[in-house]
DNA sequence: ATTCTGACGTGGG
DNA sequence: CCCCACGCCAGAA
């Protein structure tokens, strides 16, 4: 086991797992801070797989229009808007308010 | 083995 | 400015 471990998925969930609560980023810039700025559908794709860890928020992931695009894939149908809300964050109709204030760039992590 | 879709992003017309 | 098409990589049917 273990043997793959280090996929595609695991560099995503651990950028993802670095979003501060309050916080939400893009597929985009996290596709970027893995190297692959090009493939950011993949890391949509990783957060389904994101689903068999804990420690991935995936619902403070939205796509770079600050769209809850990934809400529907959530338990319920506006799960994904509650948590977010219950950190802080407003959101409207599926729109992150202030969103660019709430934008968190993985890639600053060490700001 | 092949085909298609998929929680995006960027570029071109 | 708005709409359309393409590119990316990987998993599932």
């Amino acid at each position: 086991m273990a043997k793959a471990d280090v996929n595609f998925f695991e560099k995503v969930y651990q950028v993802v797992r670095q979003i501060p609560e309050g916080r939400v980023s893009s597929y985009g810039a996290i596709a970027r801070a893995i190297g692959s700025p090009q493939s950011a559908r993949m890391v949509g794709w990783a957060m389904n797989a994101s689903h068999n860890v804990e420690d991935v928020p995936a619902h403070r992931v939205v796509n770079r229009m600050g769209l809850l695009t990934g809400k529907h894939h959530f338990d319920g149908t506006n799960l994904m808007q509650q948590l977010l809300e219950n950190e802080g964050i407003e959101v409207i109709e599926n729109q992150i308010q202030g969103f660019d204030e709430v934008f968190w760039d993985p890639n600053q992590e060490g700001v």
